[in-house]
DNA sequence: TTGTAGGCGTTATCAT
DNA sequence: ATGATAACGCCTACAA
């Protein structure tokens, strides 16, 4: 159905392999016959089939990038830098969803590994330790972000980002500080956790699994687990939560439950999304280096490829930025 | 450096179209050895080459969907339904950005068709007529959103939402409409603005070109766009703009500005995203029926791939959500 | 039920 | 500078 080298070489009156080099600019070929078949295969709507030439040269070109959701606002900067970085070095990229679904993730990979791209990264992988024993399964180049189970991995500093999140809330004297969380992006949630861990700890606050409540790191999944701790907890006055998104959501539910942002409550989210600084009120919030992510991401799976062995997990700096949803502990006596 | 049939035929001491048949559940084969093969492939960790196999099957199971930028909160549904109906359909999907670039969207096309895809979905083209021309230089289905110069085009009743949403606000009272666009969805916004001007016309208001600002179908874009029409025209009382992320950056400029929403001035977005809800105040729009949409190009894409080629174009309602950023014109009187 | 042979579209090696 | 040939991994008639 489509136009082969071997149409053009006949309408050109030449054989296959001098097509072949003709569109490749192959050096050994003469000027006159090179344009002679660039012109016929422009005109015949000639189109390289990626599946012959990948068969034959073993590389396709391409990088395949797991996400979890198109959803996710978060995910934007980081594909977009790694899409650039893709581009300027000569690579295809591909995204596939995972649906936040350790088997339809393990799906993505294989669809990926199967048409043989180059290499792989997954963003927000759900597949805890199992990365390690799928190298042999799928020999390909593969990078994660958040996986420090696994020697190539591109990571924010969640722990210290969260510590310093909750460690300022504390500071402004809340003692009652929940924590909303996101299981479907395991190993960051774990890190956020232990990040908010360490700042009570410190503060010699202890642990109450009361105020820990569970999210889904969307809008919705941040109302309900709000609506839950403030059935549960009335006490509580700051919430840490698993990100941005989340963050809004327990905004919302707070001022539908009649509470004010930062006089009664105080609300820090994670990532800050283009929409934490123009939210109202804008969002106190921990930035993750997002295009430097992408692009460390792409860099180690470039090593990777070109065959690289040396790389080394890296964990890039998060920045604690306050904004408009924090505030200081009103007395009960200013009540 | 992967396994082949090859490899597992001469371990199971077989043929290698033994090995084939085995792997693809064909009728003609022994249990007995369809079993050890099959058991045989799992632990030499065999993964089969699609790039082989496309090549002789002559086609892929893939489907390429073309965004524009993962940043964009619309596409989510939209694509997702995509994604669950070509799973449902023994498909895999994959994604390739624009970056809004009409270059790099012909680049995408491109990218999917050498890679001979099964059919391909664009959403947000930004190539206007040129699809219809394409069709013999990538000669595989494809299907566009909001698109009403190609044949296979599935679109929202862009039009109809536009003139809803700006009579909506004449009858509160406006006479000074602003319509915020956004070139980089070229067909989209071309049917707004003229849904803009119709409600226009009906009313009696003259059009007036300084009532239309443009900006890009971000946050920052509508921030933009927002400011520049305060300066010009102070006496501008509603903005109808191309979507929701727009309508929350001029809601951001208004505030900025000193002026209350609804009490100064009434906007209006378009797409209903999540976050038109929980927003605050929550945005008034215009509902899109995306997951029908990507279900209706979906199907509209298999069944060209099936070789059905009568197919119609579509458009499919949209629906006006009237919530709190729109209200009632004060009288002068009343400041 | 299994093996043999040919070919999908392309590139690479070796002659010419 | 060009052509013939083989090969990449897989599937599928056809033959056995």
């Amino acid at each position: 159905v489509s136009v082969t080298i071997r149409d053009i070489a006949q309408a050109a009156g030449v054989s296959p392999s001098t097509v072949s080099r003709a569109l490749n600019d192959h050096p050994r070929i003469s000027v006159a016959t090179k344009e002679l078949i660039q012109q016929l295969a422009q005109q015949m709507g000639y189109t390289p089939s990626a599946l012959g030439r990948g068969l034959v040269t073993r590389q396709t070109a391409t990088i395949g990038v797991v996400i979890t959701t198109a959803l996710d606002p978060f995910l934007a900067p980081l594909v977009t830098s790694i899409e650039e970085m893709a581009r300027d070095n000569g690579y295809t990229v591909f995204l596939s969803s995972s649906c936040s679904d350790p088997e339809r993730e393990l799906g993505a990979v294989r669809a990926f590994y199967e048409r043989r791209v180059s290499g792989v990264i997954v963003i927000g992988s759900q597949i805890e330790e199992g990365y390690f024993k799928l190298r042999d399964r799928f020999p390909l180049p593969i990078v994660l972000t958040n996986c420090r189970t696994y020697p190539y991995s591109i990571a924010s500093d969640n722990v210290v980002g969260a510590r310093r999140a909750v460690a300022h809330l504390i500071q402004l004297g809340h003692r009652l500080v929940a924590y909303i969380s996101n299981p479907r992006s395991h190993c960051t949630n774990l890190d956020r956790y232990a990040g908010y861990r360490q700042a009570l700890d410190k503060a010699g606050i202890p642990l109450d699994q009361n105020l820990v409540a569970e999210g889904n790191g969307t809008l919705d999944g941040g109302i309900n687990a709000a609506r839950q701790l403030l059935t549960s907890s009335q006490l509580l006055t700051a919430f840490f939560c698993f990100n941005d998104m989340t963050a809004i959501g327990v905004i919302v539910a707070l001022r539908q439950a009649g509470f004010q942002v930062p006089r009664d409550k105080s609300v820090v989210g994670f990532d800050d999304l283009d929409l934490a600084l123009y939210y109202h009120p804008a969002l106190t919030t921990v930035r993750q280096p997002t295009c430097h992510m992408g692009q460390r991401a792409m860099r180690t799976l470039l090593e990777l490829i070109r065959g690289k062995d040396d790389v080394r997990p890296e964990i890039l700096p998060t920045e604690l930025i306050i904004r408009e949803t924090t505030g200081p502990v009103i007395s009960s006596d200013g009540q």
